[in-house]
DNA sequence: CGAGTTTGACCGGCGC
DNA sequence: GCGCCGGTCAAACTCG
């Protein structure tokens, strides 16, 4: 079967629709898995108005799906990487988009056998994957990224952007695409693990991700 | 001039 | 084997 998919566990996976948490409760630090990302709503990095957006769960507008005019909102992540336990997020017609893509092309590993050959050494990386209401595609992340493809996709009339992180020595890459379905939804893949650490300075959320996805496998 | 983007070509995996 | 498809390469191009 589909071993290949699993799901961040974030605590409460509300893709593509929002909660409506009148309270906003403050996650434990302590209990990064309990960190409910769809509460997150930072601005782009020309906000600059407040260093708010610094803060991981910056209270701002929260529920009101609509108006986003100018904001990101992550509406929901997957790990996707069979070495990564999690919890499988129920299915919306969001996940399942990513989980088709990831499909066709991520899991060309080798489907059970454990990859003792060398020949097809196709090592497994870390993937992972959120959707991110935004008008803009590209995200602050405070890394460097150069673009290296874009591809038309099947079933979808956006096409789906590759960057490669800059850094020397360090080849984390990562996907953009627009849902068809959606096209205010912006789903964002990175692939493997930053050797180094961010290039500039940003308020931004992805760099919050990257670095709880970081310490959920262990990384530093 | 260097760094990043664009875009068609190329390649490998997969299904038929 | 062939065609489709996703991913990558690399030359040409753009921009600061």
């Amino acid at each position: 079967m589909d071993n290949q998919m699993m799901f961040f566990p974030f605590s409460s996976p509300t893709l593509g629709a929002f909660p409506n948490h009148h309270h906003q409760q403050q996650p434990q630090s302590n209990d990064m898995f309990n960190f409910d990302f769809s509460s997150v709503l930072l601005h782009p990095n020309n906000n600059s108005s407040s260093s708010t957006s610094t803060g991981l769960l910056s209270d701002l507008s929260l529920g009101n799906t609509s108006s986003y005019s100018n904001e990101h909102q992550i509406v929901g992540g997957q790990m996707i990487d069979s070495s990564v336990v999690g919890v499988p997020i129920q299915s919306t017609t969001t996940t399942s988009s990513i989980r088709e893509n990831s499909q066709a092309n991520l899991d060309n590993t080798v489907s059970n056998n454990e990859q003792g050959n060398d020949q097809k050494k196709k090592a497994k990386k870390h993937r992972f994957a959120f959707q991110t209401r935004s008008q803009v595609d590209i995200l602050d992340d405070g890394y460097r990224w150069r673009k290296y493809g874009q591809k038309a996709v099947k079933n979808n009339q956006n096409p789906r952007s590759y960057y490669r992180c800059t850094h020397q020595g360090c080849n984390v890459k990562k996907q953009v695409q627009r849902l068809s379905k959606d096209q205010s939804i912006v789903v964002t893949t990175y692939e493997g693990m930053h050797t180094h650490q961010i290039s500039k300075s940003t308020d931004n959320f992805e760099q919050i991700l990257m670095s709880q996805m970081q310490m959920y496998n262990g990384f530093n």
